[in-house]
DNA sequence: TTTCTAGCTTGCATTTTGCAAGTGAGAAAT
DNA sequence: ATTTCTCACTTGCAAAATGCAAGCTAGAAA
């Protein structure tokens, strides 16, 4: 269990995502990555140990969790459920400013900006349309 | 100078404020903090050596600024600059996360959810009003 | 049956954070 | 005009988080 250094939202929500790379996982997730390799692929590249607890204590704090594995999968995929698709518009915020306020930063994909919570942790994950 | 591990523009801003503190710190400026001594009295408690510390981070990230100490005044006090105070959306999204996510969270006060950016940083700042 | 690959774990060095005590400059008190 | 006090730090050292490189394991592919 994660503990809280007061009972301040802002205090507390940096309890939880408050260090160098949970925010960069969940944006990444935002955008499109399912799979342990698919974090490791990231350009900020994370170390392997690092990136295995931080998934661990994501889905503990049930902001990740693990989709089932199916026929011809080894693993289940990583998902951001509701609670942790409900950081979007933090995650925005951050970016926005990123791009206003600091100098040659890259223009992030469309779909940052579009994501919305609502568009996760839909009851089933389509693979493909039928 | 800080260095950025990518170009991303949320990965860069976390690495000037994705610490434990520097939120935190912010946070106490918006809803009034402006001395040392205000910020070693925030309930979270944070040590005097990370304070010194972040406060020196914070201004050579042209975050926070230290106003000319005055007569009678022993030193200066901080204050949000522009960039520091653009912050304050980004802080307001993640209030919300921890109000809405997390449970039994404190409500933050008034100001925290009335304050904008273009609040802080005023060419002159008001003691009482004439 | 061997080889390959994804998804981790382990061990150890480095960096960051935390605690407690100490310091120095100016304000207040005697 | 000394002593005392307080605010704003600094210093030293312990503990925790992060980073790097190598190794391991289960199932898929050859």
């Amino acid at each position: 269990m994660t503990k809280f250094r007061t009972g301040c939202p802002i205090a507390s929500t940096l309890d939880i995502v408050g260090d160098k790379w949970s925010l960069v996982i969940i944006r990444a997730m935002v955008v499109g990555a399912t799979s342990y390799s698919d974090f490791l692929a990231m350009p900020e590249k994370i170390a392997t140990n690092i990136l295995a607890e931080r998934l661990r204590r994501l889905e503990d704090a049930g902001l990740v969790r693990q989709t089932q594995a199916r026929q011809g999968a080894t693993r289940g995929a990583y998902a951001l459920t509701a609670k942790g698709a409900a950081l979007i518009p933090a995650l925005q915020a951050l970016a926005r400013w990123g791009e206003e306020e600091l100098p040659d930063r890259w223009t992030p994909p469309e779909r940052l900006y579009a994501a919305q919570p609502a568009d996760f942790d839909k009851p089933t994950m389509v693979t493909s349309a039928s």
